[in-house]
DNA sequence: CTGAAAGCGCTTACAG
DNA sequence: CTGAAAGCGCTTACAG
């Protein structure tokens, strides 16, 4: 049985319709330079009665850009079960949904090797401008330099490169003072993976915490596996080395959330209460803090609200450039994203 | 500071260096056609000298194809903490790129509504075939009836469209076959959405083993929440509900290994000992279930093959059709993907 | 086996 | 304010 494809119909097809030239049309579909309402009300309707809509592939010709935006993920990132990735993923799409671009998300080893690896957008020069979402390997960079494509990164912070970034300092204090303010003064670090910006800052911002209020550090509750990521398996060794601390420290900050809910498992099976026994405090607020045993104290992060401030961030870039002739160096432009604290029942 | 950004090479570039006519550059490149050895070697070279790659949009304009797969899944899936959807992508990706094409990720609303959801690359025809994965409203596929776009699903099946799944019912049923090879008798289900295909099937899988055995079912081992999606919320109110059966169950197939995690959790809360107080069994083998405590007996479940398959299943379907006319029909063919008990310490 | 030419469906100066 | 025309960089019959 055969089913015949209905044709799409073309700007020429709205054209005719709307006894107006090619031209004309494609100004009002572009919303540029000035048409008057009157002819532009008739080829919106042609336009409507035929469900016209530009062809992407004849725009890009013509037009020189792609309206691709490439998005670089880790695949181990990616795939981690904290959705802190999927979720700034999804923020770009909705902000480029809005932008009427795509998002052409493609993911890259740990280990990147130059040409193997290659992302084929970037051969084929088909993105408009790129995204690198969390800590990419340095080699990745150098292919990059030479693309003259804008870039923004996220939660990661790179040479000159502009960067959405989180607060972590700002938000591992104030999880720190608040645990100060209820009375407990030893207080561990739980970390992984210090060689990460974001997480050494959330570090400094736990020793601010702790300075600030007159105390000093105990090393012996600086608990940090440096080879690890920071996740659940990390966290199941980092708490077994918690608890076995004497005395057991009154309060723990952690590093991320995927770490403090090892710690709540952890201390649920020594027979230990959270928070009397131990208060625990997380950072990233994933979904599942809101459910655990006992839900989790820990530091928002709008990871979403990242995805967008960065996809107009780029738009904002892309717009300053002379189209394809010259390019600004880059300028170290950093947005900083506030995070909230919530409190919940775990501290 | 200002830069210049290389123009890049175009088939006239490579043409004039290799000194033939641009057709010949096209036959090259699209491996098309027969040019001498000779001939080919020269236009390679060139290629490779200027560093030259076709130009999407150009490609695509006279080709008629976009090069483009639509890759449409549910945010709240793509956002899950276990990560079976991001495997099956990645599946795709790789398997895309091998047959150079892109892969546009886009999540759409657990309900759909017609003109307001549309995926933006249906709207511009800027997809040449779909894959979807795990359950989407049926609203959606009521519009993509009329695309006249080749569709593969994954781990979900509707009206006659084709698919790739998961052999629920086989894993299910080795996975519980297994529990009564160990000497259980009194075996609990803990499901939850049972509307989903995958796993209403993994239920009969239960069931017939059960049958199988001689055993019969026992109503009050069947705990499911049916308003629930599997994820640790609901797993924690099963799991509650299971440990509340007197006497406990001596072993419990969970329907996936979100849930299993849970039974895990509550476990040990309660003091109880995995395997020898309650064996647990899985369903998916997500990296987790290799590090839990103590680690997960599970079926695997091949995301990332079924994402390959479901990718070389469209090419398939792609090609049999005569370009852009007309459609087969499409038949339902649905490939089964085979899956695996893996045995670890929790049962 | 290779080349000349039309054409894909748009955008974009440039006239008027 | 609107139209005619060139051109974007390829692919694809069609000649030869």
């Amino acid at each position: 049985m055969f089913r015949t494809v209905t044709k799409c119909s073309t700007i020429k097809d709205v054209a005719a319709e709307a006894d107006v030239a090619i031209s004309t049309v494609s100004l009002v579909t572009n919303r540029k330079g000035y048409v008057s309402p009157k002819t532009t009300t008739r080829v919106l309707q042609a336009a409507r009665k035929l469900s016209y809509s530009p062809r992407r592939a004849a725009r890009n010709l013509s037009s020189g850009r792609t309206g691709n935006i490439g998005f670089v993920v880790r695949s181990d990132h990616f795939t981690r079960s904290e959705t802190f990735y999927s979720r700034i993923f999804l923020g770009t799409e909705f902000e480029a949904d809005n932008q009427r671009w795509y998002i052409l998300l493609t993911t890259i080893p740990k280990e990147y090797v130059p040409i193997e690896h290659t992302p084929r957008f970037l051969r084929e020069r088909n993105v408009d401008g790129i995204i690198v979402a969390g800590k990419v390997d340095p080699a990745f960079f150098t292919e990059l330099e030479g693309a003259g494509i804008p870039v923004i990164l996220i939660d990661f912070e790179m040479d000159a490169y502009s960067a959405v970034v989180i607060d972590n300092l700002g938000g591992a204090r104030a999880a720190v003072e608040h645990l100060l303010d209820r009375g407990h003064s030893d207080i561990a670090f739980l970390g992984a993976d210090m060689s990460h910006p974001s997480l050494s800052e959330r570090f400094e911002g736990f020793q601010l915490a702790i300075h600030a209020a007159g105390e000093s550090l105990n090393p012996a509750r600086i608990i940090i596996e440096d080879k690890g990521e920071p996740v659940y398996k990390t966290g199941m060794v980092l708490s077994e080395r918690l608890f076995s601390c004497y005395p057991t420290p009154t309060a723990v900050f952690c590093i991320n959330d995927a770490l403090a809910f090892c710690v709540l498992d952890q201390a649920a099976r020594r027979g230990l209460h959270v928070p009397d026994d131990i208060a625990v405090v997380g950072f990233d607020d994933v979904p599942r803090a809101e459910q655990s045993h006992p839900p989790l104290t820990t530091v928002r992060v709008y990871k979403e609200q990242m995805g967008e401030l960065a996809i107009r961030y780029l738009k904002e870039q892309m717009s300053d450039l002379s189209p394809s002739q010259l390019l600004y160096d880059r300028g170290s432009h950093t947005v900083k994203v506030p995070t909230e604290l919530i409190v919940r029942a775990s501290s």
